[in-house]
RNA sequence: GGAGGGGUGGCAGAGCGGUUGAAUGCGACGGUCUUGAAAACCGUUAGAGGCGUAAGUCUCUCGUGAGUUCGAAUCUCACCCCCUCCGCCA
């Protein structure tokens, strides 16, 4: 959610974000025009309850005054209070028009942000490892997956529908262990591990900024009420919606490991073979709840986070600043990471980590005091994936594949595994 | 799922339909006292919004929404949530 003060102080500012986005900035002279109007309606209407409420008060001092002055008195109150009813109701009408229209506004983009209408602008800042090389014929992970027996889509369409997979037998351990080692690296570093329901609120959606954009794009149960989280950064962020927080307790780092789920409506045909597009998917997740002055370092953080779990993996990535078009909506600034995929033959995203300023918190109403005596102020927000269990399961069946058909198990895994450190078939 | 009880400020806990945004206690913060601390005493202590350069001033908020009334924390209805007992159950 956008500050209205700060809209009505510089609009070119939101502007020319809209316009980076590639989304037509007449929403803002919309919000300006409303909103004068708006204040102007509620300055009469309040200056009307005052009146009211001067008339209430002259009434518990006439009762025992004259019949008539009562009856006055009572006569005003009743005109009064018609033209309130009348005035509040078109208050609240405005007042949801303007709601709606901050509601669908994203948030502004970092200044440092690159140009660009799409994934295509993106910007590549670092490396690790290049392109994995093969003296042989590299195989895609469904096919490693299938002829080791550990993966097994057949039989997860046969559980649910396309797009549900089954584990088996070292495709799972694989899994729980990678979950694991995910969670003690994000420990170490300071991430509080959490364990949130997956079934989430409309308001707890609402707050991170998914409902406006994707309520297609998710499964919900119970008639609508409840959702199946997306991500768990909308668990973690909302654990501390509605509280004011304590300046000594900032910045607050989570961690979670939950079960993902997508609709990916939007991507019929898209990446239908293999583990990349699931409907159901694990995913280990970081979130930072800051003050602003520690924003920039959170961001360091998590990246940094993510980084270290492919480094300790020895799986070959890149990072990438989203441009301005690939940004999401509740981001200031992204930074992907994305593995290498030998069977792809190409770098897909495999931990995305945003900035979101204040824009979340203002919706989730979570706030801090910077000192003790001092007015609320609205926290920053930011999140990472450390890591996309699924899609890092890929990238080591393909990286990891050997001339044999068998699969070698990174360093770094073998101690979560009993020490196995090869998976045949 | 059935029966009953309840939702008030950071917490606890009052509140005959009319200056009650809300007593009191605790906590927190500031001060006095003290070599320092404790204790004691004094004071401060909700959030949001409008107008205003400011001082300030007005409005709204007692789970949420609607209703009754000149006037609602207080009365009525619906919904949400919590607790207790019974049933079911990983």
């Amino acid at each position: 959610m956008l500050d209205r003060h700060a809209i009505r102080e510089d609009p070119d500012l939101f502007r020319r974000s809209l316009r980076r986005r590639g989304i037509a900035p007449d929403a803002i002279d919309e919000f300006l025009e409303l909103d004068r109007a708006h204040r102007a309606l509620v300055t009469a209407l309040d200056g009307a309850k005052a009146e009211r409420n001067r008339l209430s008060a002259e009434f518990a001092q006439a009762k025992s005054g004259g019949a008539d002055v009562v009856a006055d008195l009572r006569r005003r109150s009743s005109e009064l209070g018609e033209s309130i009813k009348a005035q509040e109701a078109a208050g609240q009408a405005a007042e949801a028009r303007i709601a709606d229209l901050l509601a669908n506004l994203p948030n502004v983009l970092a200044d440092d942000v690159p140009d660009g209408r799409d994934e295509a602008a993106n910007v590549e800042v670092g490396r690790f490892l290049g392109p994995t090389q093969f003296a042989f014929d590299a195989k895609p992970h469904w096919e490693i997956g299938e002829r080791l027996g550990i993966l097994d889509f057949e039989r997860g369409v046969r559980l649910a529908r396309s797009r549900f997979t089954v584990l088996a037998g070292m495709g799972a351990r694989l899994n729980r262990a990678l979950a694991t080692f995910f969670l003690e690296r994000n420990r170490a570093a300071g991430f509080v591990e959490m364990s949130p329901p997956v079934l989430v609120n409309r308001e707890s959606l609402w707050a991170t900024g998914q409902l406006s954009k994707f309520s297609d794009a998710m499964f919900s149960v119970d008639g609508g009420e409840l959702f199946l989280s997306p991500t768990s950064e909308v668990q973690l962020v909302n654990l501390h919606r509605d509280e004011i927080l304590d300046a000594a307790v900032l910045p607050i780092c989570y961690t979670a490991f939950t079960s993902c789920f997508r609709q990916e409506a939007g991507a019929a045909g898209k990446d239908t073979r293999g583990l990349i597009r699931q409907h159901q998917f694990e995913k280990v997740e970081m979130v930072a709840l800051c003050s602003p002055d520690q924003t920039a370092a959170m961001h360091e953080k998590i990246v940094g986070q993510a980084k270290s779990l492919l480094e300790e993996l020895r799986l070959p990535y890149r990072t990438v600043v989203l441009s301005a078009g690939d940004t999401g909506f509740a981001s200031r600034k992204t930074f992907d990471l994305e593995v290498w995929l030998p069977g792809q033959n190409a770098y897909r995203e495999i931990s995305s980590c945003s900035d979101c300023g204040d824009f979340q918190a203002r919706r989730a109403m979570i706030r801090y005091r910077p000192h003790a005596k001092a007015r609320p102020e609205f926290a920053h927000t930011l999140n990472g994936s450390g890591l996309a269990l699924g899609r890092t399961l890929v990238a080591i069946l393909e990286n990891y594949q050997q001339a044999d058909g068998s699969v070698a198990v990174p360093k770094a895994l073998q101690p979560y595994l009993s020490g196995v450190d090869r998976i045949g078939p």
